[in-house]
DNA sequence: TATAATCTGTAACATTTATCACATAGGAAG
DNA sequence: CTTCCTATGTGATAAATGTTACAGATTATA
């Protein structure tokens, strides 16, 4: 675990790392699986080593609303948060490509904070770009149109794949976006017409 | 200054509470105020003694969307977040009631939390809250229409004043959920029809 | 191959929201 | 009191989005 760890998170101290070996918890999970679901108490925070997850935010009627990319490296925020409080998931998290978690129990994520300043960084940093792409969600359905916010979608998607075929159906992309299929068809339409991208089955693929 | 803070923060420990007293200084605002701009470089984290302040996010054509209060006893999360890093606020902060603030440069908002326990937990306990409440605001655009977001926006701001005449008119309440007057007028007017509130000038009365 | 399931296209229509135009009312200022 | 400014009311219309219905196309599966 050591070496795809110090990989994936170059910002850990030698010790921080020996601490993470020692104490967490390495998980796996499949594509397709919920790690987490709303309302649920979290004891762990996750960091990604390998694989893709997405965070979503849900309603009373079970809509899901896309909300962000978890990556390898990278560390769930609300986890973080919650963990720090015991409270209760915000969120979903499905995962769409088989991922290699690191669970560190929530005792854990507080002690490391006195004890390794690298630790701390990492986490004030989670925070801090979590809450920026959050507030960069807020913008997109504050301020946009659903064509503007379909764009916004699709590269995030496509930042996150880094390629430029986005297996997605439009029925997928409406559920995300909390609308419907027929609008998406409609948009997508309009956007192959001016060029931004070429419609296949399940697939999407970007030209600009 | 050590009375009020002492009574506003009452979390912080003795040894944190005098640090605040000798390091960090005091400043006020009138209502009207814009304290913090989209873009500008933060160098404070900022606490809220007394007075009310809206944080807005920004759009390129200036429209601004409220997102939530600050209010005594609270701290900017953005300020935090962006000071760690020394980066540019992502927010437009308003004073809407006459405001003593306390501004603690970054430097020290990074030691204390080695140094206090207390602090610490602040800072944590207000990442999560605002991480919260922004996630709320994210459901009520991405799940709700107008009507709804308008009754979730009259009782936030209900919760802030902590009274039912809420001083704000059509075009105000228009502006912060980034829509028009007239939808705003027409769904005031439905809402009072179903005996929600009374319409006033320069005032909203809610009576549920 | 036959059948079922899923994905996509599209028309028709309803609803919501945005925009424009203008009227009226109340309060502020001269 | 008159004038001006701001707040509000409302109709007409446009545009965006949501809903329903159905058809054809592709893929999966029996």
């Amino acid at each position: 675990m050591n070496d795809i760890l110090k990989k994936k998170f170059p910002s850990f101290s030698n010790a921080l790392l020996i601490d993470v070996n020692t104490n967490a918890l390495q998980q796996s999970f499949a594509a397709g699986d919920v790690i987490m679901r709303t309302g649920q108490y979290i004891k762990n925070t996750v960091l990604v080593l390998s694989g893709k997850i997405k965070i979503y935010r849900e309603d009373e009627e079970g809509s899901e609303f896309f909300m962000y990319y978890l990556q390898p490296g990278q560390a769930c925020a609300i986890s973080m948060i919650c963990a720090t409080k015991n409270q209760k998931s915000q969120i979903m998290a499905k995962v769409v490509e088989d991922v290699e978690l690191i669970m560190v129990p929530l005792q854990l994520m507080d002690k490391w904070m006195m004890q390794h300043r690298s630790w701390y960084e990492f986490v004030i940093d989670t925070y801090r770009s979590r809450f920026e792409e959050v507030l960069d969600v807020i913008d997109s359905i504050a301020f946009r149109a659903m064509d503007e916010r379909l764009e916004f979608y699709l590269k995030r998607h496509r930042d996150a794949c880094d390629c430029d075929d986005l297996k997605l159906s439009h029925q997928e992309i409406a559920s995300e976006l909390n609308t419907s299929r027929e609008v998406i068809s409609r948009l997508l339409k309009k956007l192959e017409q001016r060029g931004v991208l070429k419609m296949h089955r399940n697939n999407i693929e970007l030209l600009k």
